[in-house]
DNA sequence: GTAAATTTTAAGCTTCATCTCAGGCTGCTT
DNA sequence: AAGCAGCCTGAGATGAAGCTTAAAATTTAC
Protein backbone atom coordinates (compact mmCIF):
# COMPACT_ATOMS: atom_id res chain seq x y z
CA UNK A 1 0.00 0.00 0.00
CA UNK A 2 1.43 3.35 -1.17
CA UNK A 3 0.77 6.28 0.49
CA UNK A 4 1.43 10.27 -0.62
CA UNK A 5 1.65 12.66 2.26
CA UNK A 6 1.49 16.54 1.21
CA UNK A 7 1.99 18.40 4.21
CA UNK A 8 4.20 21.58 4.67
CA UNK A 9 4.76 20.97 8.58
CA UNK A 10 8.29 18.85 9.20
CA UNK A 11 7.03 17.78 12.48
CA UNK A 12 4.08 16.46 11.53
CA UNK A 13 5.02 14.91 8.16
CA UNK A 14 7.66 13.04 10.24
CA UNK A 15 5.28 11.83 12.60
CA UNK A 16 2.88 10.29 10.11
CA UNK A 17 5.47 8.82 7.62
CA UNK A 18 7.01 6.76 10.99
CA UNK A 19 3.49 6.17 12.34
CA UNK A 20 2.20 4.43 8.98
CA UNK A 21 5.18 3.12 7.92
CA UNK A 22 5.09 1.36 11.08
CA UNK A 23 2.05 -0.19 9.39
CA UNK A 24 3.75 -1.15 6.34
CA UNK A 25 2.33 1.27 4.35
CA UNK A 26 5.32 2.81 1.76
CA UNK A 27 4.77 6.44 2.29
CA UNK A 28 6.06 9.44 0.10
CA UNK A 29 5.92 12.85 1.11
CA UNK A 30 5.84 16.16 -0.51
CA UNK A 31 6.14 19.56 1.42
CA UNK A 32 4.23 21.48 -0.72
CA UNK A 33 1.03 21.74 -3.29
CA UNK A 34 2.61 21.68 -6.27
CA UNK A 35 5.38 18.81 -6.12
CA UNK A 36 2.63 16.51 -3.82
CA UNK A 37 0.32 17.59 -7.19
CA UNK A 38 3.29 16.40 -9.67
CA UNK A 39 4.10 13.30 -7.15
CA UNK A 40 0.39 12.16 -7.03
CA UNK A 41 -0.12 12.70 -10.97
CA UNK A 42 3.22 10.85 -12.03
CA UNK A 43 2.56 7.83 -9.45
CA UNK A 44 0.29 5.02 -8.77
CA UNK A 45 -0.63 5.70 -5.06
CA UNK A 46 -3.56 3.64 -3.10
CA UNK A 47 -4.42 7.20 -0.89
CA UNK A 48 -3.24 10.80 -1.02
CA UNK A 49 -2.93 12.42 2.68
CA UNK A 50 -3.53 16.26 1.93
CA UNK A 51 -3.27 18.90 4.07
CA UNK A 52 -5.36 22.14 4.19
CA UNK A 53 -2.80 25.08 4.22
CA UNK A 54 0.04 24.05 2.38
CA UNK A 55 2.21 26.35 0.29
CA UNK A 56 2.87 26.99 -3.59
CA UNK A 57 -1.31 25.49 -4.35
CA UNK A 58 -3.49 25.15 -1.48
CA UNK A 59 -4.96 21.39 -0.88
CA UNK A 60 -8.07 21.99 -2.15
CA UNK A 61 -6.86 22.94 -5.51
CA UNK A 62 -4.17 19.86 -5.11
CA UNK A 63 -7.61 17.94 -4.78
CA UNK A 64 -9.27 19.50 -7.67
CA UNK A 65 -6.89 18.74 -10.29
CA UNK A 66 -6.08 15.33 -9.31
CA UNK A 67 -9.92 14.68 -9.83
CA UNK A 68 -9.25 16.38 -13.09
CA UNK A 69 -7.31 14.33 -13.98
CA UNK A 70 -9.45 11.49 -13.75
CA UNK A 71 -7.64 9.67 -11.14
CA UNK A 72 -10.17 8.08 -8.29
CA UNK A 73 -7.70 7.71 -6.03
CA UNK A 74 -8.83 7.82 -2.42
CA UNK A 75 -8.18 11.58 -1.03
CA UNK A 76 -8.17 12.18 3.13
CA UNK A 77 -7.70 15.57 4.25
CA UNK A 78 -6.03 16.99 7.19
CA UNK A 79 -7.82 20.81 8.38
CA UNK A 80 -7.28 22.57 11.29
CA UNK A 81 -10.64 24.20 10.54
CA UNK A 82 -13.61 22.87 11.32
CA UNK A 83 -16.57 24.78 10.03
CA UNK A 84 -19.12 22.82 8.30
CA UNK A 85 -18.12 25.16 5.46
CA UNK A 86 -14.58 24.00 5.28
CA UNK A 87 -15.27 20.17 4.92
CA UNK A 88 -18.70 20.73 2.74
CA UNK A 89 -15.93 22.61 0.16
CA UNK A 90 -13.48 20.08 0.61
CA UNK A 91 -16.07 17.29 0.03
CA UNK A 92 -17.09 18.77 -2.95
CA UNK A 93 -13.36 19.37 -4.21
CA UNK A 94 -13.53 15.30 -4.72
CA UNK A 95 -12.09 14.59 -0.87
CA UNK A 96 -13.36 11.30 0.43
CA UNK A 97 -13.11 12.33 3.75
CA UNK A 98 -11.05 14.61 6.30
CA UNK A 99 -10.19 14.81 9.30
CA UNK A 100 -9.54 17.85 12.00
CA UNK A 101 -6.35 18.23 13.95
CA UNK A 102 -5.33 17.82 16.56
CA UNK A 103 -6.16 14.62 15.71
CA UNK A 104 -5.37 10.76 17.34
CA UNK A 105 -2.82 8.61 15.03
CA UNK A 106 -5.95 5.68 15.59
CA UNK A 107 -8.48 7.79 14.36
CA UNK A 108 -6.15 8.91 10.97
CA UNK A 109 -5.71 4.90 10.59
CA UNK A 110 -9.44 4.05 10.97
CA UNK A 111 -10.10 6.50 8.30
CA UNK A 112 -7.33 4.94 5.90
CA UNK A 113 -8.27 1.59 6.73
CA UNK A 114 -12.18 2.81 5.64
CA UNK A 115 -10.95 4.62 2.41
CA UNK A 116 -8.47 1.35 1.62
CA UNK A 117 -11.84 -1.18 2.55
CA UNK A 118 -13.28 -0.61 -1.09
CA UNK A 119 -10.20 -1.72 -2.51
CA UNK A 120 -9.35 -4.60 0.00
CA UNK A 121 -12.55 -6.49 -0.44
CA UNK A 122 -12.72 -6.04 -4.32
CA UNK A 123 -9.04 -7.91 -4.19
CA UNK A 124 -10.83 -10.46 -2.06
CA UNK A 125 -9.47 -11.56 1.52
CA UNK A 126 -6.15 -12.15 2.20
CA UNK A 127 -5.06 -15.32 1.67
CA UNK A 128 -3.78 -17.90 -0.40
CA UNK A 129 -4.68 -21.20 -0.17
CA UNK A 130 -3.88 -22.94 3.94
CA UNK A 131 -2.14 -19.38 4.08
CA UNK A 132 -3.90 -16.48 5.99
CA UNK A 133 -2.51 -12.97 6.65
CA UNK A 134 -3.87 -10.07 8.92
CA UNK A 135 -2.04 -6.63 8.03
CA UNK A 136 -4.01 -5.37 11.44
CA UNK A 137 -1.92 -7.40 13.53
CA UNK A 138 0.62 -8.18 11.14
CA UNK A 139 1.07 -12.05 11.47
CA UNK A 140 1.08 -14.88 9.32
CA UNK A 141 -0.63 -18.04 9.39
CA UNK A 142 0.27 -21.09 7.77
CA UNK A 143 -2.91 -23.76 8.84
CA UNK A 144 -2.72 -23.02 12.89
CA UNK A 145 0.94 -22.30 12.29
CA UNK A 146 2.45 -18.89 12.78
CA UNK A 147 5.27 -17.49 10.71
CA UNK A 148 7.29 -14.54 11.81
CA UNK A 149 8.11 -12.03 8.74
CA UNK A 150 10.31 -9.34 9.09
CA UNK A 151 8.75 -5.68 8.29
CA UNK A 152 9.91 -6.41 4.02
CA UNK A 153 9.16 -10.11 4.10
CA UNK A 154 5.71 -9.16 5.32
CA UNK A 155 5.39 -6.24 2.92
CA UNK A 156 6.45 -8.33 0.01
CA UNK A 157 3.67 -11.37 0.73
CA UNK A 158 1.07 -9.15 1.67
CA UNK A 159 1.50 -7.36 -1.80
CA UNK A 160 2.03 -10.94 -3.75
CA UNK A 161 -1.49 -11.99 -1.90
CA UNK A 162 -3.40 -8.89 -2.53
CA UNK A 163 -2.33 -9.03 -6.35
CA UNK A 164 -3.60 -13.00 -6.11
CA UNK A 165 -3.72 -14.74 -9.20
CA UNK A 166 -1.89 -11.94 -11.30
CA UNK A 167 1.67 -11.50 -11.96
CA UNK A 168 3.03 -8.86 -10.36
CA UNK A 169 6.46 -7.52 -12.46
CA UNK A 170 9.95 -6.95 -10.91
CA UNK A 171 9.20 -2.97 -10.68
CA UNK A 172 5.27 -3.05 -9.72
CA UNK A 173 7.00 -4.88 -6.69
CA UNK A 174 10.32 -2.43 -6.40
CA UNK A 175 7.62 0.57 -6.37
CA UNK A 176 5.38 -0.73 -3.82
CA UNK A 177 7.11 -2.73 -1.70
CA UNK A 178 10.67 -0.83 -1.57
CA UNK A 179 9.43 2.17 -2.87
CA UNK A 180 11.77 2.70 -5.74
CA UNK A 181 10.98 4.83 -8.35
CA UNK A 182 14.00 4.58 -10.70
CA UNK A 183 15.03 1.84 -12.47
CA UNK A 184 17.88 -0.19 -10.59
CA UNK A 185 19.80 -3.70 -11.03
CA UNK A 186 19.24 -4.47 -7.60
CA UNK A 187 18.37 -8.12 -6.81
CA UNK A 188 17.22 -7.45 -3.52
CA UNK A 189 13.67 -9.19 -4.81
CA UNK A 190 15.27 -11.76 -5.67
CA UNK A 191 16.74 -12.41 -1.89
CA UNK A 192 13.58 -11.64 0.16
CA UNK A 193 11.71 -14.15 -2.85
CA UNK A 194 14.29 -16.82 -1.13
CA UNK A 195 13.43 -15.51 2.23
CA UNK A 196 9.98 -15.79 1.59
CA UNK A 197 10.00 -19.50 0.36
CA UNK A 198 12.26 -20.59 2.98
CA UNK A 199 9.97 -19.57 5.56
CA UNK A 200 6.76 -21.12 3.92
CA UNK A 201 8.59 -24.36 3.01
CA UNK A 202 9.53 -24.63 6.98
CA UNK A 203 5.98 -23.87 7.52
CA UNK A 204 4.33 -26.01 4.87
CA UNK A 205 3.19 -23.82 2.55
CA UNK A 206 5.78 -24.54 -0.28
CA UNK A 207 5.39 -23.97 -4.00
CA UNK A 208 3.30 -20.62 -3.12
CA UNK A 209 5.26 -18.47 -5.14
CA UNK A 210 5.94 -19.13 -8.62
CA UNK A 211 8.31 -17.36 -10.80
CA UNK A 212 7.52 -15.84 -14.06
CA UNK A 213 10.58 -15.87 -16.08
CA UNK A 214 11.60 -12.72 -17.48
CA UNK A 215 8.48 -10.46 -15.75
CA UNK A 216 8.12 -11.10 -11.99
CA UNK A 217 6.00 -13.49 -9.39
CA UNK A 218 2.79 -14.91 -9.04
CA UNK A 219 0.90 -16.24 -6.24
CA UNK A 220 -1.69 -18.35 -7.58
CA UNK A 221 -5.16 -19.80 -5.25
CA UNK A 222 -4.90 -23.58 -5.30
CA UNK A 223 -7.67 -25.06 -7.11
CA UNK A 224 -8.29 -21.58 -9.40
CA UNK A 225 -6.92 -20.97 -12.82
CA UNK B 1 -15.40 -8.28 21.78
CA UNK B 2 -18.61 -9.90 20.87
CA UNK B 3 -21.60 -7.71 20.20
CA UNK B 4 -25.02 -7.57 19.18
CA UNK B 5 -26.77 -5.47 17.36
CA UNK B 6 -31.06 -4.87 17.08
CA UNK B 7 -32.11 -3.02 14.78
CA UNK B 8 -34.77 -2.83 11.76
CA UNK B 9 -33.22 -0.63 9.53
CA UNK B 10 -30.77 -2.71 7.27
CA UNK B 11 -28.90 0.65 6.27
CA UNK B 12 -28.33 1.89 9.52
CA UNK B 13 -27.50 -1.89 10.98
CA UNK B 14 -25.23 -2.55 7.74
CA UNK B 15 -22.76 0.30 8.40
CA UNK B 16 -22.67 -0.33 12.13
CA UNK B 17 -21.51 -3.88 11.47
CA UNK B 18 -19.00 -3.27 8.79
CA UNK B 19 -17.49 -0.17 10.77
CA UNK B 20 -17.25 -2.25 14.33
CA UNK B 21 -15.88 -4.71 12.82
CA UNK B 22 -13.09 -2.94 11.52
CA UNK B 23 -12.51 -1.97 15.05
CA UNK B 24 -11.87 -5.40 15.58
CA UNK B 25 -14.98 -6.24 17.11
CA UNK B 26 -17.16 -9.50 16.44
CA UNK B 27 -20.55 -8.23 15.62
CA UNK B 28 -23.75 -10.24 15.25
CA UNK B 29 -27.51 -8.73 13.77
CA UNK B 30 -30.96 -9.02 14.43
CA UNK B 31 -33.95 -7.16 12.84
CA UNK B 32 -36.36 -7.26 15.65
CA UNK B 33 -36.91 -7.63 19.12
CA UNK B 34 -37.98 -10.81 19.67
CA UNK B 35 -35.04 -12.68 18.17
CA UNK B 36 -32.61 -10.12 19.48
CA UNK B 37 -33.50 -11.22 22.68
CA UNK B 38 -32.97 -14.66 21.97
CA UNK B 39 -29.93 -14.26 20.72
CA UNK B 40 -28.70 -11.89 24.02
CA UNK B 41 -30.04 -14.71 26.41
CA UNK B 42 -28.24 -17.66 24.56
CA UNK B 43 -24.99 -15.95 23.43
CA UNK B 44 -22.40 -14.55 25.75
CA UNK B 45 -22.27 -10.59 24.50
CA UNK B 46 -19.68 -7.97 26.06
CA UNK B 47 -22.65 -5.67 24.72
CA UNK B 48 -25.52 -4.86 23.63
CA UNK B 49 -26.48 -2.17 20.98
CA UNK B 50 -30.42 -1.70 21.05
CA UNK B 51 -32.55 0.93 18.88
CA UNK B 52 -35.84 1.62 21.08
CA UNK B 53 -38.33 1.50 17.52
CA UNK B 54 -37.98 -1.86 16.59
CA UNK B 55 -40.33 -4.60 15.82
CA UNK B 56 -41.85 -7.79 17.45
CA UNK B 57 -40.82 -6.34 21.25
CA UNK B 58 -39.51 -3.17 22.00
CA UNK B 59 -36.22 -2.04 22.29
CA UNK B 60 -37.20 -1.11 26.13
CA UNK B 61 -38.74 -4.54 26.56
CA UNK B 62 -36.61 -6.27 25.38
CA UNK B 63 -33.85 -4.42 27.56
CA UNK B 64 -36.27 -5.89 31.08
CA UNK B 65 -36.60 -9.16 29.70
CA UNK B 66 -32.47 -9.26 29.35
CA UNK B 67 -32.05 -7.40 33.10
CA UNK B 68 -35.03 -10.04 34.27
CA UNK B 69 -33.08 -13.14 33.15
CA UNK B 70 -30.33 -12.01 34.99
CA UNK B 71 -27.59 -11.01 32.88
CA UNK B 72 -25.98 -7.44 33.78
CA UNK B 73 -24.43 -7.04 30.10
CA UNK B 74 -23.56 -3.52 29.19
CA UNK B 75 -27.04 -1.98 26.78
CA UNK B 76 -26.45 1.21 25.02
CA UNK B 77 -29.59 2.07 23.77
CA UNK B 78 -30.61 4.13 19.92
CA UNK B 79 -33.30 6.41 20.29
CA UNK B 80 -34.57 8.85 17.76
CA UNK B 81 -36.50 10.79 20.94
CA UNK B 82 -34.27 13.02 22.86
CA UNK B 83 -36.67 14.22 25.40
CA UNK B 84 -35.60 13.49 28.88
CA UNK B 85 -38.47 10.72 29.99
CA UNK B 86 -37.42 9.06 27.28
CA UNK B 87 -33.65 8.80 28.39
CA UNK B 88 -34.74 8.32 32.49
CA UNK B 89 -37.04 5.73 30.75
CA UNK B 90 -34.45 3.76 29.43
CA UNK B 91 -31.95 3.95 31.93
CA UNK B 92 -34.33 3.01 34.53
CA UNK B 93 -35.30 -0.26 32.42
CA UNK B 94 -31.61 -1.61 32.79
CA UNK B 95 -29.99 0.53 29.82
CA UNK B 96 -26.12 1.60 30.61
CA UNK B 97 -26.10 4.15 28.34
CA UNK B 98 -27.79 6.00 25.44
CA UNK B 99 -26.95 7.87 22.20
CA UNK B 100 -29.22 9.71 19.76
CA UNK B 101 -29.44 9.82 16.13
CA UNK B 102 -28.41 10.96 14.13
CA UNK B 103 -24.91 10.05 15.75
CA UNK B 104 -21.44 10.11 15.03
CA UNK B 105 -19.95 6.73 15.06
CA UNK B 106 -17.27 8.25 16.80
CA UNK B 107 -19.31 8.95 18.99
CA UNK B 108 -21.04 5.65 19.37
CA UNK B 109 -17.17 4.01 19.71
CA UNK B 110 -16.17 6.07 22.79
CA UNK B 111 -19.69 5.48 24.26
CA UNK B 112 -18.88 1.75 23.90
CA UNK B 113 -15.62 1.83 24.77
CA UNK B 114 -16.78 3.08 28.41
CA UNK B 115 -18.92 0.39 28.34
CA UNK B 116 -16.24 -2.12 27.91
CA UNK B 117 -13.44 -0.51 30.24
CA UNK B 118 -16.36 -0.83 32.88
CA UNK B 119 -17.07 -4.06 32.31
CA UNK B 120 -13.16 -5.05 32.23
CA UNK B 121 -12.23 -3.30 35.39
CA UNK B 122 -15.57 -5.15 36.58
CA UNK B 123 -14.45 -8.55 35.41
CA UNK B 124 -10.59 -8.38 36.70
CA UNK B 125 -10.00 -10.47 33.82
CA UNK B 126 -6.82 -9.20 32.75
CA UNK B 127 -4.23 -11.93 32.57
CA UNK B 128 -1.68 -13.45 30.53
CA UNK B 129 0.20 -16.78 31.13
CA UNK B 130 0.18 -17.11 35.39
CA UNK B 131 -0.08 -13.18 35.43
CA UNK B 132 -2.71 -11.30 36.75
CA UNK B 133 -3.36 -7.42 36.55
CA UNK B 134 -6.22 -5.80 38.81
CA UNK B 135 -6.79 -2.25 37.03
CA UNK B 136 -8.83 -1.61 39.78
CA UNK B 137 -6.91 -1.90 43.06
CA UNK B 138 -3.14 -1.65 40.64
CA UNK B 139 -1.56 -4.98 41.99
CA UNK B 140 0.28 -7.30 39.46
CA UNK B 141 0.09 -11.11 40.79
CA UNK B 142 2.57 -13.55 39.23
CA UNK B 143 1.43 -16.28 40.34
CA UNK B 144 0.62 -15.50 44.04
CA UNK B 145 3.62 -13.52 44.09
CA UNK B 146 3.09 -9.70 43.87
CA UNK B 147 4.60 -7.63 42.18
CA UNK B 148 5.48 -3.89 42.09
CA UNK B 149 4.99 -1.61 39.70
CA UNK B 150 5.16 2.33 39.12
CA UNK B 151 2.19 4.07 37.53
CA UNK B 152 3.83 3.79 34.21
CA UNK B 153 4.78 1.05 34.62
CA UNK B 154 1.58 -0.27 35.08
CA UNK B 155 -0.10 1.19 32.41
CA UNK B 156 2.40 -0.20 29.88
CA UNK B 157 1.69 -3.80 31.13
CA UNK B 158 -1.89 -3.00 31.41
CA UNK B 159 -2.26 -2.01 27.53
CA UNK B 160 0.16 -5.20 26.58
CA UNK B 161 -2.17 -7.56 28.11
CA UNK B 162 -5.57 -5.81 27.29
CA UNK B 163 -4.20 -5.81 23.62
CA UNK B 164 -2.93 -9.83 24.56
CA UNK B 165 -2.01 -11.77 21.39
CA UNK B 166 -1.99 -8.55 19.00
CA UNK B 167 0.89 -6.57 17.98
CA UNK B 168 1.33 -3.15 19.55
CA UNK B 169 3.06 -1.24 17.17
CA UNK B 170 5.04 2.12 18.79
CA UNK B 171 2.99 4.44 17.97
CA UNK B 172 -0.07 2.91 19.48
CA UNK B 173 1.69 2.65 22.72
CA UNK B 174 3.46 5.68 22.74
CA UNK B 175 -0.57 7.31 22.27
CA UNK B 176 -2.78 5.07 24.95
CA UNK B 177 0.27 4.76 27.39
CA UNK B 178 1.97 8.36 27.08
CA UNK B 179 -0.78 10.03 25.16
CA UNK B 180 1.88 11.74 22.70
CA UNK B 181 0.69 12.52 19.30
CA UNK B 182 3.39 13.73 17.58
CA UNK B 183 6.84 12.92 18.97
CA UNK B 184 8.82 10.03 17.37
CA UNK B 185 12.02 10.01 18.60
CA UNK B 186 12.00 8.83 22.18
CA UNK B 187 13.27 6.02 23.80
CA UNK B 188 11.01 5.65 26.73
CA UNK B 189 9.07 2.67 25.35
CA UNK B 190 12.82 0.47 25.10
CA UNK B 191 13.54 2.06 28.99
CA UNK B 192 10.01 0.60 30.43
CA UNK B 193 10.02 -2.70 28.33
CA UNK B 194 12.73 -2.84 30.11
CA UNK B 195 12.01 -2.28 33.45
CA UNK B 196 9.17 -4.91 32.94
CA UNK B 197 10.71 -7.38 31.52
CA UNK B 198 13.34 -7.58 34.56
CA UNK B 199 10.29 -7.05 37.33
CA UNK B 200 8.50 -10.04 35.31
CA UNK B 201 11.69 -12.15 35.06
CA UNK B 202 12.63 -11.59 38.57
CA UNK B 203 8.97 -12.90 39.19
CA UNK B 204 9.29 -15.93 37.40
CA UNK B 205 7.19 -14.95 34.26
CA UNK B 206 10.26 -14.46 32.12
CA UNK B 207 9.77 -14.06 28.36
CA UNK B 208 6.13 -12.81 28.44
CA UNK B 209 7.28 -9.73 26.37
CA UNK B 210 8.57 -10.26 22.82
CA UNK B 211 9.63 -7.66 20.58
CA UNK B 212 8.83 -7.52 17.18
CA UNK B 213 11.41 -5.94 15.30
CA UNK B 214 10.51 -2.58 13.22
CA UNK B 215 7.11 -3.00 14.34
CA UNK B 216 6.34 -2.92 18.59
CA UNK B 217 5.82 -5.70 21.28
CA UNK B 218 3.28 -8.77 21.90
CA UNK B 219 2.44 -10.55 25.09
CA UNK B 220 1.17 -13.95 23.99
CA UNK B 221 -1.26 -15.96 26.02
CA UNK B 222 0.80 -18.99 26.26
CA UNK B 223 -0.56 -22.28 24.34
CA UNK B 224 -2.35 -20.17 22.16
CA UNK B 225 -1.10 -19.29 18.52
C1' DG C 1 12.44 22.08 51.92
C1' DT C 2 14.69 17.99 51.45
C1' DA C 3 14.81 13.19 50.27
C1' DA C 4 13.07 9.54 47.72
C1' DA C 5 10.77 7.71 43.91
C1' DT C 6 9.56 8.03 39.30
C1' DT C 7 10.10 9.41 34.69
C1' DT C 8 12.83 10.81 30.91
C1' DT C 9 17.04 11.58 28.24
C1' DA C 10 21.27 10.25 26.40
C1' DA C 11 24.95 7.26 25.03
C1' DG C 12 27.40 3.03 24.17
C1' DC C 13 26.67 -1.52 22.93
C1' DT C 14 24.46 -5.58 20.69
C1' DT C 15 21.69 -7.80 17.62
C1' DC C 16 19.50 -8.55 13.44
C1' DA C 17 17.00 -6.89 9.15
C1' DT C 18 18.39 -5.43 4.91
C1' DC C 19 21.03 -5.18 0.97
C1' DT C 20 25.14 -6.13 -2.16
C1' DC C 21 27.79 -9.19 -4.47
C1' DA C 22 29.57 -13.22 -6.57
C1' DG C 23 29.31 -17.70 -8.08
C1' DG C 24 26.30 -21.30 -9.50
C1' DC C 25 22.13 -23.01 -11.53
C1' DT C 26 18.07 -23.17 -14.87
C1' DG C 27 15.83 -23.15 -18.79
C1' DC C 28 15.08 -20.53 -23.01
C1' DT C 29 16.98 -19.71 -27.84
C1' DT C 30 19.37 -20.76 -31.82
C1' DA D 1 24.21 -28.78 -27.41
C1' DA D 2 26.10 -24.55 -26.38
C1' DG D 3 25.52 -20.08 -25.03
C1' DC D 4 23.28 -16.76 -22.55
C1' DA D 5 20.11 -14.17 -19.85
C1' DG D 6 17.55 -14.52 -15.87
C1' DC D 7 17.11 -16.44 -11.45
C1' DC D 8 18.71 -18.53 -7.01
C1' DT D 9 21.32 -18.51 -2.86
C1' DG D 10 25.09 -18.25 0.51
C1' DA D 11 28.25 -15.13 2.72
C1' DG D 12 29.24 -11.01 4.46
C1' DA D 13 28.96 -5.68 5.05
C1' DT D 14 26.21 -2.09 6.82
C1' DG D 15 23.43 0.34 9.50
C1' DA D 16 19.27 0.87 11.94
C1' DA D 17 16.49 -0.82 15.78
C1' DG D 18 16.41 -2.23 20.19
C1' DC D 19 18.70 -3.13 24.82
C1' DT D 20 20.93 -1.55 28.81
C1' DT D 21 22.84 1.51 31.98
C1' DA D 22 23.70 5.77 34.18
C1' DA D 23 22.55 10.07 35.18
C1' DA D 24 19.57 14.19 34.79
C1' DA D 25 14.99 16.05 35.40
C1' DT D 26 10.74 15.86 37.35
C1' DT D 27 7.29 14.58 40.56
C1' DT D 28 5.82 12.87 44.96
C1' DA D 29 6.25 12.08 49.87
C1' DC D 30 7.49 13.31 54.31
Amino acid sequence: MRLLIIEDEPGIAGFLKDGLEEEYFAVDLAYDGKSGLDMALTNDYDLLIVDWMIPALSGIEVCRQVRKAGSLVPILFLTAKDTLEDVVFGLDAGANDYIKKPFEFEELLARIRVQLRAKNKADDSLSAGSLNINPATHQVFAGSCEITLTPKEFALLEYLIRNKDRVCTRSRIIEHVWDIHFDSDTSVIDVYITFLRRKLEAAGCGNLIQTIRGVGYIVREPGML
